[in-house]
DNA sequence: ATTATTTAGCGAACAGCTTCGCTAATGTTT
DNA sequence: AAACATTAGCGAAGCTGTTCGCTAAATAAT
């Protein structure tokens, strides 16, 4: 287990698709597997069944190819894990990890901008 | 897997001790494991093997009690998650992940002016 | 030296995620 | 309705990380 259940790497793949794609029926789906990894069709649907029993994703029942949408958002997700990153590696600290983040991939004029504005809107609200 | 050869869950546990104490024995290093979830002595010195192994970390061969050192930085391994986070969650972009770590935790007063300055010299250097 | 305690190592079992082969059900063509 | 194609489901196998019982080696205490 990657801690008390994680999102996993398929899962997150998957999950991926429907964030960018939108409800999908498995065909769409599998087919960025399939060409991202050479996944099997099989494999596909196990997963979304997987992730369905999980409560990951929900489906149409009625029609026919059924359609699957994501349960949890990517906004939810990745909240989630940087948490998760945040526990794990720098002792609770997000600042630190902001810093990190920052320093690694260095950022446009326009993105340090945009950071400042964040900045000031919450020093406003505190 | 979470990938290619990513840090497990007790792996990172360990290493977060060893980050933390420094060069430490199996008795020091299993007492936290032991504390946080009951974990059996042997299976904390097995982990340490395995690590070893995999090149996670170092230990003294001579002395008896062997001490086992970090093989990985705290920060080359935040650098690393936090990359792996980006491409998975934020489609590559760290900005993002920035901005959602700010609105997420909410930063001091003195954190944010932190940020603030090193924002500037980023974009002094740019 | 003998006995007790601590430290190290090994192999097997277990658990969760991922994979796929094979079958069944549904839907489409002829 | 027969034959074909697509979609769905199931169970078992494979892989990796984690766990621990049991044994051996080393060290300390009597």
């Amino acid at each position: 287990m990657t801690q008390k259940s994680q999102l996993t790497d398929v899962e997150l793949q998957i999950l991926g698709v429907l964030w960018r794609q939108g409800p999908s029926p498995v065909r769409v789906i599998h087919a960025e597997l399939e060409a991202e990894k050479g996944t099997n069709y099989s494999t596909t649907v196990k997963m979304l069944s997987v992730m369905l029993q999980k409560g990951l994703v929900t489906r149409t029942e009625n029609e026919r190819p059924h359609v699957y949408r994501p349960k949890v958002s990517r906004k939810a997700a990745g909240k989630r894990m940087l948490k998760d990153l945040v526990e794990k590696i720098y002792e609770g600290s997000a600042m630190s990890l902001v810093m990190q983040a920052l320093t690694s991939e260095k950022p446009s004029p326009e993105e340090i901008e945009e950071v400042r504005q964040l900045l000031n809107e919450m020093e406003g609200k505190q």
